[in-house]
DNA sequence: TTATTATTTAGATATTTGTCTAAATATATA
DNA sequence: TATATATTTAGACAAATATCTAAATAATAA
């Protein structure tokens, strides 16, 4: 859970989630939302992807980032583990 | 959200929940679970306490603490709103 | 009142993190 | 091939974080 946590603790991140929730993007359409450099963003996307919350694939010249819901599933479990 | 992130991207803080899971606790008692000092476990308490995470109450010379399962649900919630 | 116990606050320090610019890599196009 | 576009990597730096020891605060007991 270390790398989820640590991933999710970050507003841009959680941002970015938001964004892939809804469609897939590649990087630079995610960078183009946000007012922070290109490489930044690439670095939020890897922090993202190590903790599994996001594919990543390359198509030709650009990188096509979708969300992965099935970490999403073991986190609502972790959490709902504290209520009992 | 941002403050219930941060306390949980820890393990030290994640660990002192699932503790307080099982049954409240003072802050020494606490302490006495981990290898690090009394300052820093208080340290840890008073940022699970600003993201709402624990409640606290002082019985005479003892500090109680336990779980606020409230803010949990509301976690859930945004965790669960990734998915759709 | 004096001493002891429980907890927090203050201040210091090493590590981690988010950001930047510049450079590198990879693909597409003229 | 040479150039343009998309993305990542490298290296630097300021801010945030987890930890420590020492001191302060508060309550109990002798």
């Amino acid at each position: 859970m270390n790398h989820i946590f640590k991933a999710l603790n970050d507003q841009t991140r959680r941002d970015i989630l938001m964004l892939l929730k809804e469609k897939d993007l590649t990087a630079g359409e995610i960078a183009d939302k946000f007012s922070i450099s290109k490489p930044s963003i690439s670095h939020h996307l890897d922090i993202l992807k190590r903790a599994d919350l996001v594919y990543s694939e390359k198509k030709g010249q650009f990188v096509h980032y979708s969300i992965n819901t099935t970490i999403i599933d073991d986190i609502l479990q972790w959490i709902f583990n504290l209520k009992n």
